[in-house]
RNA sequence: GGAGGGAUUCCCGAGUUGGCCAAAGGGGGCAGACUGUAAAUCUGCUGGCGACGCCUUCAGAGGUUCGAAUCCUCUUCCCUCCA
């Protein structure tokens, strides 16, 4: 069962992890665990908020896959009652409160795209509201009395939003109590998640020696960036890379990032052995190997995770055409236009570009013809009063990277 | 409970001696040029309307005025200090 060395594990490990506290600790529970032959109980707690993943939420996910074919035994939680009081950490203003029907809603696509990755028949699921249902008002006192104000007050996201005079509800302070509570009741060894967990995962540590168990480690991926290179990955700035688009989004997102985001992106999201980035890394700055390769290859191995071989291929080869060469994609998307919307067959060029939904108003397809960014079977429309006559089979495009075929009926 | 400060366009944030405000600046977004690509860089646009004019926006509801983001009244929410 437990097959590799300690140097092996340790190096699977700390790719890619940002910070491992305390190291010591998880060295000794590794070489126990070897000895004893007993794998370790890998935690990782999910809060279904929101129904589709990105890129930024299986990171730990994939940790959580290397130690699992490491021989761990892997617990996921899902927190059906801490989404509920929503994770403050790195957060400027309070998360909203759903309800635990929204919650279960959200659990199933959530699970659905984790074991993706995950090898359901060897991953533990567990939802947190099996013990926190049952608590009396007198447990929570008890748990709420292991923090200070103080020490809540001194993370940093709190610290920021009381100077900066924003809102922090009583009730997201006890997140962290919840989720450290969480580690005590399925006695975690390791747990899993983001920079941004450390307060949450030292609070688990406190918990669970004050009830005398050994203290779990935390092991923490660097936050990933999003697609602009700047914020962290998120839906609401709209820099991400959802785990379920298409391949073409997929492989042509990728290869959106910023260059300086290569390294991260290869680190927590591909195989490819550290050494060889390093020499990648030499190789670009040296100007042996183009940086556009080295992401084109990153954009292939990340698309290949989710879609497999074939959607990678499909992937680059839609990228290579439409992106590289310029011509049109295979696959367009139709968009019927009815007779009454036409006049004598004719269509004003604005109110086209709202029909088939590449604008949204009319001034802003006007912008957009004005800045020469509409074409219709090639040619470049500059006139906004254009009427055009409407031909079935018709390409329209707009900027470089939408499409849309008209049908006539 | 008392005293004071605040709410502006997708976001942040100017503007508060009433007209020159569809509202500075930045971010984001979109488009163009360039190329190595949906990198980087540069440029332009960015409330709505078949549009050199008209319409609706500055927390909400009223009011003063020829004219209000700017002044007055009430309401909602946020913050600070005191208790």
């Amino acid at each position: 069962m437990m097959e590799a060395n300690l140097q092996t594990q340790w190096e699977v490990i700390t790719r890619g992890a940002e910070d491992i506290f305390p190291e010591a600790e998880l060295r000794s529970k590794l070489q126990t665990s070897l000895k004893e032959n007993k794998p370790l109980r890998v935690k990782l707690g999910v809060d279904p908020t929101g129904a589709d993943l990105h890129f930024g939420h299986i990171i730990p996910v994939l940790k959580m896959k290397q130690f699992q074919d490491l021989g761990h035994h892997c617990i996921l939680i899902i927190g059906d009652y801490t989404a509920m009081v929503g994770d403050p950490s790195g957060r400027n203003k309070t998360r909203p409160q759903l309800t635990h029907e929204q919650v279960m809603e959200n659990c199933r696509t959530y699970q659905e795209q984790v074991f993706t990755i995950l090898d359901p028949g060897k991953t533990e699921v567990v939802y947190n509201g099996d013990w926190f249902a049952d608590m009396g008002f007198v447990d929570v006192l008890a748990l709420l009395s292991k923090m200070t104000v103080a020490r809540m007050l001194e993370r940093e996201d709190f610290a920021k939003r009381y100077q900066a005079q924003l809102p922090i509800s009583l009730h997201e302070m006890v997140y962290p109590l919840m989720q450290g509570y969480d580690s005590a009741m399925i006695r975690a060894d390791v747990e899993l998640g983001g920079t941004d967990q450390k307060f949450n995962i030292l609070v688990g540590r406190d918990i669970q020696k004050d009830r005398g168990q050994e203290p779990q480690v935390g092991v923490c991926n660097p936050i990933l960036l999003g697609t602009d290179g700047g914020e962290k990955m998120g839906k609401s700035l709209n820099n991400y890379i959802g785990i379920n688009e298409s391949p073409e989004e997929m492989f042509g997102k990728t290869m959106s990032i910023p260059d300086t985001l290569m390294r991260m992106y290869f680190e927590l999201l591909t195989d490819v052995p550290m050494a060889e980035l390093d020499t990648l890394d030499k190789e670009m700055i040296a100007g042996q190997v183009h940086p556009m390769d080295v992401k084109k290859r990153l954009a292939k191995l990340v698309t290949h995770r989710f879609h497999g071989a074939p959607g990678a291929a499909l992937g680059e080869a839609h990228f290579a055409r439409v992106f590289s060469q310029k011509e049109l994609p295979e696959d367009i998307d139709e968009v019927f236009l009815k007779p009454e919307q036409l006049e004598n067959g004719r269509v004003w060029i604005a109110k086209l570009l709202r029909e088939i939904g590449f604008a949204t108003s009319g001034g802003e397809a006007r912008r957009l013809v004005t800045q020469g960014g509409v074409r219709i079977d090639g040619e470049t429309i500059t006139d906004p009063g254009f009427d055009w006559q409407a031909v079935d089979g018709a390409i329209v495009q707009v900027g470089k990277r939408r499409f849309a075929k008209i049908r006539l009926r």
